[in-house]
DNA sequence: ATGGTCTATGTAAAGGTTTACATAGCTTCT
DNA sequence: AGAAGCTATGTAAACCTTTACATAGACCAT
């Protein structure tokens, strides 16, 4: 009963005067298996605490039961719950999350290359904008795979995130309500797809709202905080200053308050800003971070749910799920103060 | 070269004119094998891209190269970092990271329990200070084991983690020597190991500055920040107040703010406050907040070393190992400005 | 009664690896 | 020269499943 080493189907099968072919049935196919017999496997189970072995279906069956998460860094505060969302919809079909993260080092990319080519996982989540493996040429050997939070950029591959285009909207357009007509967007990027689209929507309220080319300020950024800092930097050397700081995500907009507060600005007195991700600080932070909400659980279940039906269908199924972003108004916006000119 | 069907050790033994078995000493045990063959083995690696299936390693060694990693809320923003530090280690010696988190749910750490007794993990991290599994006759069953962050408190299981006394020492005493005599100590718990250990370093430092037991005032909980909150809500039945909240986490430290924020107190005008972990947002609140800092890849990357030592040798090794905790000075502390009486 | 169909079960192969045991060729010692 | 000991390699079993194929019995229709 409580031996050393653990139960074998082959044990179950003693004990219950059947063959061994009989219990794997009773297991996975129970229609195709008598009552009677179902009831005496089922009892020999219970005694001896049998449990699969995994290792040895999966090798049997060609596929493991394991998903492999991959993220540049595990510290992402967006990460967690996503990974929640992930994890509950994997579990819920027997799937298990292996995960790892690259740091941005294709070296360390292809470490886990090795855990999806050894079989150890049957299916892979990418939590990054950017194919963390030196050599597209892997794309062809990837198993199926499906995007989450950022639409992957070289990939090719589906992706279920937040209507970004749609969320910058909702930003803007606060900004604007508000009175606010000279917005800077602080990170925009070319090779992140999500920065661009949310650089599109910021685009697409101020022609709504007729405001010129000439009121619109973009910087670069890479969604650090330190990016936004250095973005307020760059921008104070110019002649004329915005009224509000659209940031492309919350860390852009923590740097960009951290920026404005040094240099002893009040916010939203004298500059309004938005985030977006609504990352778990942005309501700690003071003034509050009015922002973009991610549904991130919500968003992790869908992908995990995507995957898995790739995984038994093998169709490419639908290249994007986009969730409905929300606008969390919390204090980071005011109306417009006064006109920064010359200073 | 691109076939479908990823290369096996056959193909390998075959294109290298060799058999199977001198592949794998070729690769496993290379000392075994004369150069020449050596050679001509990785060459015919080379050329078929071949990775051991580790599906069938780990079944014909009856151990596999996963570690579960166990926690009851993966958005625990202590987590990730710990994570972290877990990852690397792990990835260090070839082994993977699978996670699961119980949600405080019996059902759901058996669950887990599947994934070891399936074969399917070596090793176990337990991120909790409670044995998630239901019965503890499990405990006999347990693989090797390592608790992280917080001690196991009823698995008599290696722990790897800060050393709670010292760091709640620190604590106390900067209370102390700011001139604080009446100092609350919130978030005791009878169950929880490491908040018993904070609050006999509590307990120490008053003893050691003479502060009297009438002058003490300890209130339970559960680290949870709406604890904090509620702690504040029961305090202000009392007659007297502390001047100083020693709380026994950053999460409940926030609450304690949050509440006295709600009656208009300012910190650390009115009251000073104290947290323990230092998590991401500590430095973000206003006032920031004075705690100490656990150094959470440190601790993870130790766990991970002492479970993989305890998977090879076997022995029990130590059972504590304890990391210094630093005390993280920010602007939630300051000299008590009166003395709260009657109100 | 014969043949056919269907259902429940058993037999045995296959999946890719590691390793105990066997073997064969050398080297070394007496 | 023969025995003994090493070294490098090969053969084959074992790890635990799943499942194609085979079989046997029951039922039904003719």
């Amino acid at each position: 009963m409580s031996n050393s080493t653990p139960a074998t189907i082959e044990d179950v099968a003693r004990i219950a005067e059947v063959s061994i072919a009989t219990v794997s049935r009773a297991i996975h196919m129970p229609e195709k298996v008598a009552n009677s017999t179902r009831l005496k496997v089922s009892q020999a189970i219970a005694m001896t605490g049998y449990t699969t072995n995994a290792m040895a279906r999966s090798l049997r069956l060609g596929r493991s039961n394991m998903i492999l998460v991959v993220a540049p860094d595990i510290g992402d505060p967006n990460f967690s719950n996503i990974l929640v969302g992930l994890e509950n919809e994997a579990r819920a079909h027997g799937y298990g999350i292996l995960i790892g993260h690259t740091q941005n080092d294709a070296q360390r990319g292809l470490e886990y290359l090795k855990f999806l080519n050894s079989n150890q996982a049957a299916g892979l989540i990418l939590f990054t904008g950017i194919l963390p493996f030196g050599h597209q040429t892997m794309t062809a050997r990837l198993p199926p795979s499906v995007g989450v939070f950022e639409p992957v950029f070289n990939g090719g591959i589906p992706y279920v995130g937040v209507d970004d285009i749609e969320g910058a909207r909702k930003a803007i357009d606060l900004l604007l309500a508000e009175g606010h007509r000279k917005i800077a967007f602080i990170g925009d990027s070319r090779t992140r797809l999500a920065y661009t689209r949310r650089r599109m929507g910021y685009e697409a309220g101020l022609d709504a709202a007729g405001v010129g080319a000439d009121l619109r300020i973009v910087l670069e950024g890479d969604g650090t905080i330190e990016s936004g800092r250095l973005a307020i930097e760059q921008l104070f050397m110019r002649d004329t200053l915005p009224t509000a700081f659209m940031c492309v995500n919350d860390q852009t907009a923590i740097g960009v308050m951290i920026g404005l507060g040094a240099r002893g600005y009040d916010i939203p007195r004298d500059f309004s800003v938005t985030g977006f991700d609504d990352v778990p600080q942005a309501a700690f932070m003071s003034p509050a971070l009015t922002t973009i909400r991610q549904p991130r659980t919500m968003i992790g279940k869908h992908a995990m749910a995507l995957l898995l039906e790739l995984l038994s269908d093998g169709q490419p199924a639908e290249t994007e799920i986009l969730l409905r972003p929300d606008l969390v108004v919390r204090n980071s916006v005011a109306a417009p103060s006064r006109e920064w000119t010359k200073r």
